[in-house]
DNA sequence: GTCCAGGATTCAG
DNA sequence: CTGAATCATGGA
């Protein structure tokens, strides 16, 4: 593979400073799976057609692009919201009553939802389910370089729906999909002739987003939450995965309650940031640095039976 | 070899 | 409606 030609460092301008701890999380924590660390502390990643490199610097972030391919650092600031817009919003998270909250937020400060194109965000998660955040690098890695086109460099961009659509079986097999290759297939043919999907279901309201992506083949509603925040922007929206049932178990006492209940108490609890705060104890949780104040021992901690949901509608 | 993964789908009750 | 079995693959 040809060496990359790149541009040289320059400061990244950004509304809030970003560690280079949270700086790892924000790229590497299961948001986005298109970035990689070859030096230590430098990340070099794609999203949409740009490639770039972003590493933490003695004095704040620094981007650099590849020679003759286009990256701003415009791009980049966009993507990691520079502007600052998610700093207001985490004012409005209730970490002043919740401890377990502000332990998360200081764990990682500066943390952000990345915005994410959504075409990069649904193939990401369409390849989550039951996967490791490791192997869905893996897979979406090997989807771009297999279909996508080539940026320069050897990196590529994630083929399109109708690129999808057209890969033979042997294409899909070689890129270690398992079962979520009929997944990607299946929401590719239904896309294929949609080009303006992404602002039509950018039109909707969250309720109707969640609603429209859950009809797409391989999406249920924890692919479909992480979408409408990644993908769409819609920090409301509350994933609720493994990690976020585990750390709302163990960290507010909900054992044994069902997701769509603990996605019910995110978003009524945490409120119009609820999916900041879900990224916020993610990132503690998988780390180990989640407050547990009503955890209890293991052998006595027992899943209780769920109480029932009350009926709507 | 066994276990499990940022779950979704299908099927039985 | 809820709960369980099943799904394909690779890393730990």
């Amino acid at each position: 593979m040809k060496a990359v030609a790149w541009t040289a460092w320059r400061p990244l301008r950004l509304a809030d400073p970003v560690p280079a701890q949270t700086l790892r999380e924000q790229l590497d924590g299961g948001q986005a799976f298109r970035w990689n660390t070859a030096e230590d502390g430098v990340w070099t990643g794609v999203f949409g057609r740009t490639v770039a490199g972003v590493r933490a610097g003695s004095n704040g972030l620094e981007w650099r692009g590849v020679v003759g391919v286009s990256t701003t650092e415009a791009a980049l600031q966009s993507y990691l919201d520079a502007a600052g817009g998610q700093a207001g919003l985490v004012e409005t998270l209730p970490w002043r009553s919740d401890a377990v909250l502000r332990a998360a937020i200081a764990a990682n400060p500066g943390l952000r939802i990345l915005r994410q194109d959504p075409h990069e965000a649904l193939i990401g998660f369409l390849c989550s389910s039951n996967k490791r955040i490791l192997q869905i690098r893996q897979m979406v890695a090997q989807l771009a370089t297999t279909l996508g086109e080539p940026l320069g460099g050897g990196l590529h961009a994630l083929p399109t729906w109708a690129q999808l659509a057209a890969a033979t079986d042997s294409q899909l097999k070689a890129c270690a999909l398992g079962y979520r290759a009929a997944f990607l297939r299946g929401t590719a043919q239904r896309l294929q002739s949609r080009p303006h999907w992404a602002e039509e279901f950018q039109a909707l309201t969250t309720a109707d987003l969640l609603s429209e992506l859950q009809g797409l083949p391989g999406v249920g509603p924890k692919v479909a939450a992480c979408v409408a925040l990644f993908g769409f922007g819609r920090l409301e929206s509350f994933p609720v995965d493994t990690w976020v049932v585990q750390a709302l178990a163990g960290a507010y006492g909900f054992h044994g309650w069902a997701p769509a209940r603990l996605e019910e108490f995110g978003r009524a609890h945490f409120g119009p940031a609820a999916g900041l705060a879900q990224q916020y104890l993610f990132a503690a949780a998988r780390a180990g640095r989640l407050l547990q104040p009503f955890a209890l021992p293991a052998e006595v901690v027992k899943p209780r039976p769920k109480s029932r949901g009350r009926a709507r509608r």
